[in-house]
DNA sequence: CACCAGGCAAGTA
DNA sequence: TACTTGCATGGT
């Protein structure tokens, strides 16, 4: 209805101002997730760091993490903070994969979508936000990404109320757009960038595309 | 110096 | 259920 051409006005508007983004910054779907839980709450610098260590080590794939001890792969990831709980949610994230899927990405993203999803969340370290990352970014399944840029931007522009689930914002997204990997990808990725750059914390929305835009 | 960064789980009442 | 707190590095 309406407001289906908010959602694609709005993308339009960003995608316009920032164009293609490319995301996810990573070489493989394992390195993906590695990344989706190594940048909770961490700036993605810091992240790279830690990723470029242990791609150094040879230790960048499933077995690799597997097999190394924590207080070691504590120190490699050390540059993402949080690392002694990072360390346990790769960890846990590993053990999943092996226990159901047998070690294997591929085996793990033939299951149904929102079934593997449920399945994720119950991986101690994966939330809401890190399992969709890791649906959409690594999986290429078609699922909505909210984060706090996502819910800021809303709700400074009045799309949103302030105690609004992480559910209801995505399913506003993927009820008035299409199921599309590409859509979504890209979307998620502009209000990155539109909340790093423009509807930051401070109230400061000089240049924001996003500035004449009406719900 | 304070504040922030592509969250999440556990604890408390 | 509804808050609050711990986790930690590195850039601005």
């Amino acid at each position: 209805m309406k407001r289906d051409h908010y959602f694609l006005a709005t993308y339009k508007k960003l995608n316009a101002h920032f164009g293609d983004l490319n995301w996810w910054p990573g070489n493989s779907p394992f390195e993906v997730i590695v990344g989706a839980i190594l940048t909770q709450n961490t700036a993605w610098r810091n992240v790279e760091k830690a990723i470029a260590r242990l791609k150094s080590k040879e230790l960048l794939h499933p077995a690799g993490i597997l097999e190394i001890d924590d207080s070691t792969l504590a120190d490699l990831i050390r540059p993402a903070g949080y690392y002694n709980i990072k360390t346990q949610r790769l960890k846990s994230f590993i053990r999943f994969l092996y226990n159901g899927y047998d070690g294997k990405l591929d085996n793990m993203f033939a299951e149904d979508l929102w079934r593997l999803r449920t399945k994720l969340l119950a991986v101690k370290g994966i939330g809401e936000e890190t399992a969709d990352s890791i649906l959409l970014y690594s999986g290429e399944k078609p699922i909505f990404v909210v984060d706090a840029y996502t819910r800021r931007i809303l709700q400074r522009h009045d799309v949103i109320p302030g105690d609004a689930t992480y559910k209801e914002i995505q399913n506003l997204f993927m009820t008035h757009l299409p199921h599309s990997v590409p859509l979504y990808n890209q979307y998620h990725a502009l209000f990155v960038n539109t909340g790093k750059h423009f509807c930051t914390r401070k109230p400061r929305c000089e240049g924001c595309p996003l500035q004449s835009q009406v719900y």
